[in-house]
DNA sequence: TTTTATATGTAAAGTAACCTGACATAGCGT
DNA sequence: ACGCTATGTCAGGTTACTTTACATATAAAA
């Protein structure tokens, strides 16, 4: 269980991510129809963010007050997750599918390499990075 | 915006706490019920949980796997969170688990009214510690 | 200027997730 | 045997989310 899981796994409704971006859900939804984010869904097909998407959100606004528009976004973003191959490539074999039962046990597990967290504002900053170390 | 509020952010619904605690809404409902935890609302009165809520109810689980009753469990959590002023800034290392005798023994002296009982449980962090740096 | 594209708002109808309250019950201690 | 405790389950109601469709302000293009 590394950083990355936890940064992955579905935890928020898009009620509350509405709050920790202060973006519409109109907007969110928007976003992912432009393939910005892909957050998973319920079973009910409700979707689930996880601090990466909420973190990924928080760049979309950032760019978006920039001047970008959803293509150059997009670019960007594509850009920037190919440099992340993040020295360890074995953890590729890893993806995002937790059952339930590991991402208990994630949450269970102590952490010898708790994270830091940054000083940024929600606003402006990542979330993830405000919360889980990388 | 400190660890504790970053802690005690409401963020989860019941449905996402019934996974990472592998109680159910049930359980989680009769917690409530009996004040072991107070988890925020939403303005349509559904119950939204901070990671402390989680950790929370993380202990309660233990405990009651331990055999404890609501009371017993109710008294403990009570008497942590007076041990929490954090005025120790020893920062010792969470002594993980409490083994049945240190339970019995906090117990008696609980409810013998004979104290508190020096060991700082200290173990409030399962699930912040996991995700927060301390 | 007029047209087109973009990003977002809003409304409607349906469903998923949640709420409380009531009743049932297994397991335990007395 | 009895009662209590912790949990299950069901019912009826509400909230939160879903997609689809149409509206619109602004910016870019023609």
């Amino acid at each position: 269980m590394n950083d990355q899981d936890r940064r992955s796994m579905p935890l928020f409704s898009i009620g509350i991510v509405m709050k920790l971006t202060e973006l519409t859900a109109r907007q969110i939804r928007y976003y992912e129809a432009n393939d910005l984010i892909a957050p998973e869904r319920t079973k009910g097909n409700q979707r689930l963010f996880s601090f990466n998407d909420v973190d990924r959100l928080l760049q979309i606004k950032d760019l978006l007050d920039k001047g970008l528009n959803m293509a150059g976004i997009k670019l960007l973003l594509q850009e920037e997750e190919k440099e992340i191959p993040e020295a360890d490539s074995k953890k590729k074999k890893a993806p995002a599918n937790l059952s339930d039962k590991e991402l208990r046990t994630i949450l269970k597990n102590e952490l010898n390499d708790a994270g830091r967290y940054g000083r940024a504002s929600m606003r402006q900053g990542e979330l993830a990075r405000f919360f889980v170390k990388r």
